[in-house]
DNA sequence: GTCTATATGCGGATAGAC
DNA sequence: GTCTATCCGCATATAGAC
């Protein structure tokens, strides 16, 4: 690994790290490298603007979304859903700034915005397919129109989620956001659940809502 | 009418305008001015700050979703639950900055942060009496806990959905956004619905997804 | 109420030395 | 690769004349 390679992360993590605690519209690239301890010049030495630096941090979260959501593993029960949602939603959290900031983000670059709806359609793809394995498997009960709004409603939610809990105040306050968030994403499938997985639902809303 | 009365409502109206379509980061006070066509000191005259003006746009906001909630008119079908539907989003997306920067806004103020908590909270409340109401009229069957997680879910759909049309390239293109957004959120009903309700929903779909 | 003029500072971005 | 120095422009905000 080579110098050059190590302070490209460096400042990628710095970013990534102010871009979610104070936005992007309030991080300026002096700042970054200011709390980084490098000169700005150094900074644009590797970054030519700042829409660069944030269009390399969604492609990392594209990357990490879509190891995720194209594990071929078979999904044969909620508990099958659950990981997977707590898996995304973690990434969602650690770079909470994109859909929090993401009108910015797509205005600031046709390249960002394309790449956020690339996002977007498969979360949406495999999201329906988790759930068809799970109608198949006998743990809910939904025709493929069910599947196809459940699907998006789904996605909907977990990427909204943590810009909701920041308007809704019984959203936040939680030891575990991400449990919490798939809690809520999971909630979706109730209506739907068959036996007991009606039973499973019950345990994590216990665990989850005090 | 004083003139100052005016300046003071144009002011607001031109913000309101760039804020929806530039985003409020990108807007300065200069801009609005320039726009207006009135010079910025004259601007800084009526209101001191941007979150200033922010915060009366959000204010004129919750008066009128509050007017729409608050509204006692009985509910007995889904259509009562369309109509007050129709009309928030309808001032969701005439007021659509306010979500799609809604962190930015509550980073820049904590008065703007709690008003908009109060807004959600109360949109919540609205929106599970109306909900449960519909059960009692037998049009969904659905507990108490059943139609508090549906009113979360509704309202979270309502304050999130332009932001997410912004990323999923299905959710935008359309002639009337209001309702198009409307009927996903009257999607989340559709397990619940009994009898005819079920018609009217297939009827709406119908109409909403070509 | 409205304007012009201006102070002040910050953010983005580059040049050139080391 | 990294730093220092610096330029440019814009945004916020105020002072004072009309």
């Amino acid at each position: 690994m080579t110098t050059r390679d190590s302070t490209r992360n460096r400042i990628l993590a710095t970013a990534l790290s102010l871009f979610n605690d104070e936005g992007i519209a309030k991080t300026s690239v002096n700042r970054i490298a200011a709390d980084l301890g490098i000169s700005s010049g150094n900074l644009y030495y590797h970054f030519k603007t700042k829409e660069q630096i944030a269009e390399w941090l969604v492609r990392r979260f594209q990357e990490r979304i879509e190891a995720i959501t194209t594990t071929g593993s078979k999904v044969v029960a909620l508990d099958d859903l659950w990981l997977v949602l707590h898996l995304a939603l973690e990434a969602i959290q650690q770079y909470r700034f994109i859909y929090r900031d993401v009108d910015f983000l797509a205005r600031a670059s046709p390249r960002i915005a394309h790449r956020l709806q690339q996002i977007t359609l498969r979360g949406i793809a495999g999201t329906e397919r988790i759930c068809s394995e799970l109608a198949k498997a006998d743990v809910i009960r939904a025709s493929n129109e069910d599947v196809a709004d459940l699907a998006v409603q789904m996605v909907l939610t977990a990427t909204c989620w943590y810009t909701f809990a920041r308007v809704w105040p019984a959203g936040n306050a939680d030891a575990d956001p991400a449990g919490r968030a798939a809690y809520h994403v999971l909630t979706l499938l109730t209506p739907y659940l068959k036996g007991d997985a009606r039973l499973y639902m019950s345990y994590l809303r216990s665990k989850y809502l005090k």
